[in-house]
DNA sequence: ATTATACTATTTGTAAGACAAATAGATGTC
DNA sequence: GACATCTATTTGTCTTACAAATAGTATAAT
């Protein structure tokens, strides 16, 4: 198996009789060998190389093929589980293997960055909830044109869950997120849910306050059962309405409890 | 300094004459040292306990304090450079530095999310076009309200390179780009510019097509000159006709490109 | 013959130590 | 004082070794 050529400038491939002709100082490339062996593998899978499931080498081969040692080879690799990439599984017939990222995982690393953009300072509360208005209104038109019946029965089950006075707040906000999730996934867009995943999960601060500290949910609640309502109705003048209604709602009671 | 303690069951189990049927695989924590010490790392960084520019102790620190080795150590930093979360540098006054995460480079990630998904098949192109057109109405009508004499000369600027009919494909792409993201960047809101980067970074592939294969910028261009101008003339209905005929266009030449 | 058990081989997970490379600061020379 | 050199620190990489999980296989017991 043929080594593939890196564009390292480090030289202790003392035993190995490597070509280092092709080393190009004007081209030189300080990346870290795991960041290129990232870029490489992610580029193999991206553009099909690997398919979903396949296995990548083990990382002793990989480790030999690139002609470095395997924690560099793993270095790499954890900065693809990290993108939720490739999973390890131990044991024969064990390996590193290509996952299909889900949207819920990626929306979930999205709204990572985006709690982390809130967390210092980038983005504000105000700012997001904004964003949500602004966005909104294509969203819930489409909505109303594409909802399936399961489209609703999806709405209707997590509305269901929060009419329940007995669940924990944690619970209440998860099914909030299912209720606001369900109703973009009812565009029956994949571009549009994997976007809004995020506007939704970095909103998830905001429910979780109210719910905990101002403790009310029956305006929420009520709120929603407006909404599906008219999804039902299939009415998206009234659907964007009530749907201010609830971030206006939001937005005053963030306010307010961010003054206490 | 005291070891943390972790979640990891080192040698107890060994010998076999145990009942094993009470493993609850969901409720054991299988999860790697690596992928917990990033956890724990990322946590501390969000949270506060270390801010931006701040430098984590050294990796050696780090391990010592953990208890575990080295490359463990170097694994977890790797998943948080994986997510711009932190840098290395080397030297004294070297270490993994928390370094503040660009709207560029976080939808830089997402994009390769969505690319992702559209490789495997999970997007398509169709769908992203059709999410563009979904999701743009409240950005124009928000940009129309917002944008100031600096967004507008930035967009002018986009616009200014890509009539210049010396530049490379590539020079077009990103110039296509950079006009894109300055339009949604005169909607002044952040969280906004965040979502809509990566449905415009997922469009790359089609204006790459159109321009490398149909060979056609000139269409694009006007179009692109007649959307400033709509904005300059602060009318959102026309701005929002004009893109999507620019949808439209890009649509067709789409599918006309990938029948043949 | 079938089932349960133990073994083996494979692959990832973790550890420890060594050296290379980069770089800021201190030191010394002219 | 300016410039070169040395030194110490920290990340980057390699090497080797062993632990842990696990699928497959062989073996033993019923």
């Amino acid at each position: 198996m043929e080594k593939m050529s890196f564009k390292v400038q480090t030289t202790p491939f003392l035993k190995s009789n490597i070509d280092k002709s092709y080393i190009d100082k004007s081209s030189i490339v300080k990346s870290s060998i795991s960041k290129q062996i990232a870029e490489q593998l992610r580029e193999a899978i991206v553009s099909g190389g690997f398919k979903i499931g396949d296995r990548l080498p083990t990382e002793d081969e990989l480790a030999q093929r690139y002609g470095v040692s395997r924690p560099s080879v793993r270095e790499a690799l954890k900065r693809l589980a990290a993108q939720n990439l490739v999973r390890a599984r131990r044991g024969p017939s064990g390996g590193n293997f290509v996952v299909q990222p889900s949207y819920e995982e990626l929306a979930g690393s999205l709204s990572g960055a985006a709690t982390l953009l809130v967390g210092m300072g980038a983005l504000d509360i105000v700012e997001i909830i904004d964003a949500r208005r602004i966005l909104q209104g294509g969203c819930l038109e489409h909505a109303v044109k594409n909802a399936t019946t399961a489209h609703i029965a999806d709405i209707e089950t997590a509305l269901e869950r929060q009419r329940n006075p007995e669940i924990s707040d944690e619970a209440f906000c998860q099914s909030d997120v299912a209720f606001h999730r369900a109703l973009v996934d009812s565009t029956g867009n994949g571009m549009v849910r994997f976007v809004m995943y995020t506007v939704i999960e970095a909103l998830i601060p905001v429910t979780n306050m109210i719910v905990t500290v101002v403790r009310e949910r029956s305006d929420i609640i009520s709120l929603h059962e407006e909404m599906l309502q008219h999804l039902i109705d299939r009415n998206s003048v009234l659907l964007n309405q009530s749907m201010n209604k609830l971030l206006d709602y939001l937005l005053a009671k963030f306010e307010l409890a961010s003054q206490s």
